[in-house]
DNA sequence: GTTCGCGCTTGATCTGGGTCAAAGATATAT
DNA sequence: ATATATCTTTGACCCAGATCAAGCGCGAAC
């Protein structure tokens, strides 16, 4: 749990209001931008497993993560379920201009988010278009994140698309905690091997059954069930199938 | 099926000149931004096979396609490929505010494209905010189409997947054409096998296995190999498992 | 015409990952 | 301490789709 509480300090310094500046780019907010947006500000908590929103159902709110996970996640009919985002602290949430919500969104972990009354935000976005042209690059990195994604499900193995998560999370958590690169990371892994598996389209016996193989060909090392050191991020990310530093996940 | 009907209205309009004007949108630009767009407008014509521009490359426009198709990939060292996107007619491409393209662009057909000279581009974005707003819009679209793939690649069977990517160019098809309507769709197939393949995280035996299977079963007719009729769309929705009316591909 | 080439189909076989089933680890509640 | 519940691991078996291989259809080049 000290975890959850270095998030906190880390994103409390910035995070009091504008969540673009969770991007650090705000900077160009000035005080008077600041002003506004404190006005419709409030935060909301959420226990692992809670539903913050149903897809299809009336978003009156934009905001973005300030501590835990938060997923986007599809179903069908006869109950297969896949999650198409996984929305880490400091990432954004909602579609100004949208109605409604496109996915359900659910939280992963014990979540607080920091959200702004929909209405006014778009406002705030009409009238500084600074905040608009932030939400396109953001919007951007999201889409090429997707899209590297699908080249996840579609062509990659069992095994590769563990380390592809493995090392999205790393480099994650690491930046988060302004921590590594000096070869060793050490991180707890905050999904179940459950949620693992819905965002890999796998099962979740294949994903236990994966992260084992790993752990035993030395790739990873893993204390009880969640906390894992990674001995050298190279070869993790060779293991990912990634050439060179691909996996911008966000 | 109504909405597939306005659809068809909306983009059969024009596609003169302006790219956002493809996306039925651009009734908003007034003569002065035509005109300018127009000053920086060029046409490029590409065969089939051939390469637009290469992952990585500096990318020096953005455009959209005239008629034909593209297709985003990406490639991994051994060389298994996978589609991230499909361009079909009106789609954007390009990054506005991004140094390098981030995919291979492929001509999958013969193709001809309409582009706008990069800087100048921009700047007219950072002149004319509707323009940047539908920038904005059409990403989140992109974005929703690349999460609604990402289902098909994660979660569904080959005959799913097969149905799914035949409902999405089925329903472009006929509404660039004003046709369909009467429950039964016509159209050719653009893509081959292999293309089909990459798209759907298959390889191209199983399509073609499973393309067989579903004329065999009579969810759609064909001639030669590529000219199909689909007697009733809502038979191959259900085919593709979209509950209602999903798939919003771009 | 005949031959070449390419896209496509179909068959036979193999295998990665799914499915079903059981049991081990932790944690929280009684 | 025991019980209940959740998460995880592991084994045995199976099947959808991959792989390997052969052949078809048809347009273009000779």
């Amino acid at each position: 749990m000290n975890k959850l509480k270095d998030d906190i300090l880390h994103l409390s310094q910035d995070c009091g209001n504008c969540p673009i500046r969770h991007r650090a780019v705000c900077a160009r907010c000035d005080s008077d931008e600041l002003e506004r947006l404190d006005q419709i500000k409030y935060y909301r908590s959420f226990e692992a497993g809670q539903t913050v929103i149903w897809s299809g159902d009336r978003m009156e709110f934009v905001g973005s993560v300030v501590s835990g996970i938060a997923s986007l996640t599809q179903t069908m009919e006869d109950g297969r379920t896949q999650m198409v985002g996984l929305l880490l602290p400091s990432d954004f949430v909602g579609r100004p201009g949208r109605e409604s919500a496109a996915y359900d969104v659910v939280a992963t972990t014990d979540l607080v988010m920091c959200c702004f009354r929909k209405k006014p935000f778009e406002q705030l976005m009409v009238d500084t278009p600074h905040v608009a042209q932030r939400l396109l690059e953001m919007t951007l990195d999201e889409l090429d994140a997707a899209r590297e994604w699908m080249l996840v499900l579609g062509r990659k193995t069992a095994r590769e698309k563990i380390a592809s998560l493995l090392s999205i999370i790393a480099r994650r958590d690491a930046s988060l905690k302004l921590q590594g690169m000096q070869g060793q990371l050490v991180f707890d892994l905050p999904l179940t091997r459950e949620a693992m598996a819905d965002y890999l389209g796998l099962t979740l016996e294949t994903v236990s059954r994966q992260v084992s193989a790993l752990k035993r060909d030395g790739v990873i090392q893993l204390e009880g069930k969640r906390h894992i050191t990674i001995p050298d991020f190279a070869r993790l990310l060779e293991e990912a199938g990634d050439d060179g530093d691909g996996g911008i996940m966000v």
